[in-house]
DNA sequence: CGGGTATAGTTGACTACGCAAGCAACTCTA
DNA sequence: TAGAGTTGCTTGCGTAGTCAACTATACCCG
């Protein structure tokens, strides 16, 4: 139960610290952020729709939305599939791998000292583990960025 | 980095499932269980507005807006400050403590099969224990339910 | 006392979602 | 090969929350 409430007060906390870091230096959004990372590390920088909303927790309709933006910012752009007339793919555009390489290396940092700011490294490392066994992780394709 | 990811996708997850139970029995979101459960658990059942949104994590502005839903169903109600005319606590009314003992019971037995089911007791704890020490933990009026 | 600054709170405009409904396209079953 | 059901995606509408601007009260210092 503690670990219930501090869950939820250490996410939102510490989200919405460095959503205001990311959103201030590149214009990114969080999501936006998690979206472009995660169709870099994906075959091809593609993904279709519907995978990436279960990457990112969003419904379809989040994702839709989302990719809006990134469209229309040119970051990513919409495929079509030549097996499967109902499915796009989003697929990032060199535009996004950019933005992505600029926007990564001050985010991971940020990230990194805020945690090391509070916890050493095998707690770090134990935190990971943890988290890694409730509901959410990811079976494949798992989020894990270079170190 | 994965400890991050992790807590971003384990938060969105465990929140987004356990807010729909929440509102589906007794119509509470997340947030406004939170808001009656911290008023319950504070001096009188009363809180400066301000100090609420530092608890629940919002801004003042949302406390507001999270408030006027309150006041509307009769949970919550404003009692002026008579030694500053600025301030306005918000006291829970004998509707909103009974509301929260008819949703707690539920609400923490959901919790707590949530994390029983993917992790030991002990490992509970560690967690707690470890999410307890990233911002946001509190330093007093510790959010910590009966068991 | 009077003026500057800080603090509590509200409001309007906006964003980011979720949900329910809908339309295509695919697949399965007879 | 014609439904019937399923899946991928989008759209309209509602809600929760933010930010910026504002008001009103409180405090502080000459």
């Amino acid at each position: 139960m503690r670990a219930w409430a501090r869950l939820m007060r250490a996410q939102a906390t510490t989200k919405r610290e460095l959503a205001a870091g990311l959103q201030a230096q590149h214009g990114l959004s969080m999501t936006a952020y998690e979206a472009l990372y995660v169709l870099s590390r994906s075959e091809g920088g593609r993904l279709k729709r519907v995978e990436l909303a279960e990457r990112l927790v969003l419904t379809p309709s989040g994702v839709t939305r989302l990719l809006e933006g990134l469209e229309a910012a040119g970051l990513v752009e919409r495929v079509a599939c030549d097996t499967d007339l109902r499915v796009t793919y989003a697929q990032l555009t060199d535009a996004g791998v950019e933005k992505l390489e600029q926007a990564s290396c001050g985010h991971t940092g940020s990230v990194r000292s805020l945690f090391e700011e509070h916890l050493g490294d095998d707690e770090i490392e134990q935190l990971a583990e943890l988290l890694g066994k409730l509901p959410g992780a990811l079976d494949e394709g798992e989020v894990c960025p270079r170190d």
